[in-house]
Parts: C-alpha cells; sequence; structure tokens
DNA sequence: CGAAGCATTGACCCTATTCAATTTTGGTGG
DNA sequence: CCACCAAAATTGAATAGGGTCAATGCTTCG
C-alpha cells in the first residue's frame, strides 16, 4: 500500500521506483503514535527531527500573551514537519496532533540522502516546500481580504483539494476532523459565527459537515464562493498548467 | 562598504571571510534598476532567477478576481527572492517595487556554489528561509488575532527590527515607504480606518509618521501594544536567544 | 448516569467599513 | 516662483459584519 506522501508527491513531479521504494520503507519505519490534542513540539521548544504524518490531522498553532490562538496550517495524512527544522534553533509556533495521529520519523541525512541518491525526490520535496509556503500565503489572503464566509468555503476548497491529491477523498466526502472552536481560530473568527456561517452554506446546499465529514454538493459553485482559485495547489513542474485537466470524475 | 543582506545574515551565523567576499562581489554585479511601482513578477508568470534586494523597498502581493488586495510581506533592502524559485513553474503570487530598487540578480548556480565552497553561508541562508516563513506565520497570527491598533504597532515594530539588523535604521527613526492605502492593503483594513489608528498611536507619543519615515519614541510600549514577540525574527543558531542581548543603544 | 465539552440560539453591542466630501501634499510645467 | 493637477490624507456620519455574553440543548465517554 504506498503511503499518502507517495501520491502527493508524485503530483508534483514523477518519481523513480527506487526513490519511491526508499520513501515507502521510511514511511514504516520509526513509528510513533500520539492521542489528540497533545502537543508535538511547543513554541520556544528546540526544533526536533523531521517527521511524516503517516495517519491522523495535526495544526501548526500560535499563541498571543494573552491566550488568544491562531491556527496557522493543516497538517494532514502525507505531509512533512519539519523540513530542515535543524537548522533554525527554536520554535516559532506549535504544532500538535488535532486528532491522534502516528508519525514517522526521519534520520537527519534524510536530506543529504534524498539529494545524492533520488533526485527525483529531492525535487519533489523542494515543490512540496513551495506549496506548503503558497498555502500559508493563501491563508494570509484569506484572513486579510476574504469575508467569513468566503474564508469558511476557501478552508473546505483547501483542504478537500489537498485530502484528493493525497487520495484521501471518496467521491464527494472527506475527513475534517475540526471542532468549531478550532474551526474559528483557524478562521480568525468566534465559534458563535463560524456555526452560523456553517448553517449558512448547509442551508444553500453547497456543503454538509457531520461526524468529522465534510462533504461538498456543489464543489465549483463552493469555489466561485471562495473566490478559489486552485494554482495554488500545484505550482511546481507538473506541467504549467496550462493544459487539459481531465483528473477524475469528481470535476477539480 | 558591506552590503546590507551581509548584516543580516551574521545575525544569523557567523560568516567566513571568503563567504563575505563572495557575497559583496555578487552584491554588486548584475545590477537592475526599477521604477517604483512596477511588477518584478506577476501572479502566473513563469518564476524567475533569484536576486537580491539592494536598495529601495518592494512587496509580494495577492490580488482576488474582485480586485481585492493582500499584501503578503515587505521586502527591504537585504532581501532575497526568490530563493530556488527555479523550483516552482509559475507565481502564485506577484511582487513589485514599492520605491525605485535596485536588484542584484543571481546565476543559478549561486546556491550550488555557496553549498560546496561556503557552508556558513548555505546555513546562513536556511535559517533566512526559516525567518521569511516565520515572518509570513506572524502575519496570520496578526491578521487573525490581532484588532487593527495591535497590527498596526505590530507592523511598524517588525519593520524596525528587521531593518536595524540590516543596519538601516537612525536612532529611533527608520524609512517606511508606504502610503495609507498601501499600509491598509497590508493589514487587512481600510485606508479610511488605517488614518484613524495612525492618529491615535501618534496623538498617544507613541510613534510619528511623516515624509516616508517612522519614528519610534517608545518601542518598548510599542511591543507591548503589538503584542510583539521578537523571537520570531532571530530563531537561527546565533545563540539560543536567552544570552544576554546587550546589542545597542535603542533597546531592543 | 453524570459531567464536560461542543453546538446552537437570541439579544445586544462594537469594531471596522462604506460613502462622500474636503484638505493637504507632492510633482510638473510654464 | 506660482499655478495646476493627481494622488494621498483627513474628516464626518451612517451602517454592517462579526463579536460578546449568556443561556440552553446535545453528545460523548468514562
Amino acid at each position: 500500500m504506498t503511503p499518502h506522501i507517495t501520491h502527493k508527491l508524485r503530483g508534483f513531479e514523477e518519481l523513480q521506483d527506487p526513490a519511491e521504494h526508499w520513501l515507502a520503507e521510511l514511511a514504516g519505519r520509526n513509528l510513533r503514535e500520539v492521542p489528540a490534542r497533545v502537543d508535538l513540539l511547543r513554541q520556544g521548544d528546540c526544533t526536533g527531527p523531521m517527521h511524516i504524518l503517516i495517519q491522523g490531522w495535526a495544526i501548526r498553532y500560535k499563541t498571543l500573551e494573552d491566550g488568544r490562538r491562531q491556527i496557522l496550517s493543516m497538517l494532514i495524512p502525507g505531509d512533512l514537519f519539519d523540513i530542515n527544522g535543524f537548522m533554525a534553533s527554536s520554535m516559532d509556533h506549535s504544532i500538535a496532533a488535532l486528532t491522534g495521529v502516528t508519525l514517522a520519523r526521519l534520520d537527519n541525512d534524510f536530506l543529504d540522502i534524498a539529494r545524492r541518491e533520488h533526485s527525483s525526490l529531492e525535487k519533489a520535496l523542494w515543490c512540496d516546500i513551495h506549496v506548503t509556503a503558497a498555502i500559508q500565503r493563501e491563508w494570509s489572503t484569506s484572513l486579510g481580504q476574504r469575508t467569513a464566509r468566503e474564508r469558511m468555503a476557501h478552508l473546505m476548497c483547501e483542504l478537500y483539494l489537498r485530502q484528493h491529491q493525497a487520495k484521501l477523498t471518496q467521491g464527494r466526502c472527506c475527513a475534517f476532523p475540526l471542532t468549531q472552536i478550532e474551526l474559528a481560530e483557524a478562521l480568525g473568527m468566534t465559534p458563535v459565527y463560524v456555526n452560523r456561517t456553517l448553517q449558512d452554506l448547509r442551508r444553500e446546499g453547497l456543503v454538509q459537515l457531520e461526524h468529522r465529514t465534510l462533504t461538498i454538493f456543489d464543489l465549483p459553485q463552493l469555489k466561485r464562493v471562495a473566490l478559489f482559485d486552485s494554482g495554488y495547489l500545484k505550482i511546481c513542474d507538473d506541467d504549467g498548467g496550462s493544459a487539459p485537466e481531465k483528473e477524475n470524475d469528481y470535476a477539480l
């Protein structure tokens, strides 16, 4: 069974067979389980080794002195953290398990070996770094310019599409294990207003959010509501983006 | 005259003499001037080569289809862009000159040479990448959690301190070449409210903003207003941050 | 079965937006 | 040096998007 990270990286760059095997092996070694809501790494801590998130969701977040908390990004199965974290000495933010998670720890020579022996993988990793940065920029754009409703729709699009890339969706459904409080912290709004906004989207027949599962009934319309431009999730050499995108059944 | 990038990178990692000479030489070659308000690189463009911003300010920004614009970060003299941009194929955002700027273009083998021959420089560049990402996260935090007043104070602290690291401040003054409209686009608020917020900070004797120059009368207090935690601007191996910071006269 | 956490609702309020007008500034040419 | 223009800054008044507070209902899980 190919791990989710492989599916994701393939979307950036075709991987050579040896690279895929090596990656699959690494994704099954040095595993560790962490229960939900536990910090993996805390603001101010020394940075740890690199990890692949194998299963479950995590978040990056930052807290202000007075307790306000901003969730900075979502980590889903197949995501890497923290690439080259050992270069920095201390964390400027925290990482926490949102659900129970399984992590694979990577050795410090991971990047060196990738560079020397698996150039296709190294390139894919660089693309991943770029996309991660692009996602962060898109969040800034959302928080600065989009309305509450647009932000919420945008986050749903992002998480659906990212899970799709990692082959984690089932038709129009995908996991969405955020409480409304966490959703509020991610979107820079209050839980009360998250609730109301969610109801609006539900009432309009765009989405449904139940039992930690998101169902998107009308993705094209949801994208329109969100002013969603999917370019940022695949800015890498894939094929430039102008080619016809036949992808799969459920239109991207 | 040592270029600003050298001052900045020294703050991350002690540079070897040959590295400094090489860098100084690069900062004086392949120069190009671009007038104010011209795009250097546009959303959707193919990515270009790496550059050092030698003189003047630039911005990264992103526009939504309906014209709303979010400024994502400020580029000041000594900043690099776009590191390893050639790995991505298309830009998810734009870069524009805010003032007239001078750029130094770097050859594509810049990073390779740095890696092979100037390991201290390579490490410093990695730190720079990390700090850049940390700044972006701090902007997300600001936009999501801080009030208008706090955001404004925070941006002023950030830009003052970053300029200080690049030896671009003069006492309590530094450049601040943003119109109120641009400030609004950076802070996710309207120009009208920027004006009012600015007047509040001025009235309280915290800052003054005139002739594109920012004067900070009470940095410690401004930091308190902003809930500013300077850790994120120097998360690299400097010395961890717990050592006594005697720095200079105007308390950091 | 109780308790804690989460979701939902209503009423009120405030921060920040919108719209529109006026003043100031800075740059240009005569 | 002044006149002129466009862009930027400033002001006021009305308004709306989203926050706050507080109560209630619903889950989940030990």
